[in-house]
DNA sequence: GCGACAG
DNA sequence: ATCTTGTCGC
């Protein structure tokens, strides 16, 4: 498959970014929800230029997934993509459009890994440290590790239990 | 030294 | 992430 290349990161800003993720990573907490969430957001930035991030949040209500509220923001691009590092690139731009949110959801759901990282601290974790919100990664590939297929989803109408779940 | 590398 | 052409599976 296609592998896109990666410009040379400066090697004395990753030390610091890492030693932010460091940092960072004594304040992830891996817990249960307290509550059944009444609200869930989703979030993604996309780059409509090379120079251009557009972020945005969609607000459900759970769990009937119904649209509640659609906000975005677009900015300029300050620091490139280095694997490892994506949330210094895209969570500066997904914090401001989060910030036009009219109510705040109760977890949210980030483009790309969460703890699934070098140093646990993927854009998912790295959003929920910093807005202090339960979030998890909804990542297309695989950054680290290994991981095992799923069983597969039983067939919708047909559940497994008998009794109310 | 050589690959691998979220988005 | 983004762009673009071609191929594959249902």
């Amino acid at each position: 498959m296609y592998r896109p290349y990666h410009p040379p990161a400066d090697p004395i800003v990753v030390r610091d970014l890492t030693q932010q993720q460091e940092e960072m990573r004594t304040r992830v907490r891996i817990e249960p929800l307290h509550a059944e969430p009444t609200f869930i957001a989703g979030c993604d930035s996309s780059f409509p230029t090379p120079e251009t991030i557009l972020s945005v949040f969609v607000l459900l209500r759970y769990p009937t997934l119904e649209l509640v509220e659609k906000v975005y923001h677009v900015g300029p691009v300050t620091v490139p993509y280095v694997p490892g590092f994506l949330a210094f690139r895209e969570a500066p731009n997904l914090l401001k459009a989060y910030e036009k949110l009219q109510q705040k959801p109760d977890v949210i759901m980030v483009d790309g890994h969460g703890i699934a990282h070098k140093r646990r601290m993927g854009i998912a974790a790295h959003l929920g440290v910093l807005l202090d919100t339960p979030t998890f990664g909804v990542a297309k590939s695989l950054l680290t590790g290994k991981f095992e297929d799923p069983a597969p989803r039983p067939a919708a109408g047909r559940r497994c239990s008998t009794k109310a779940n």
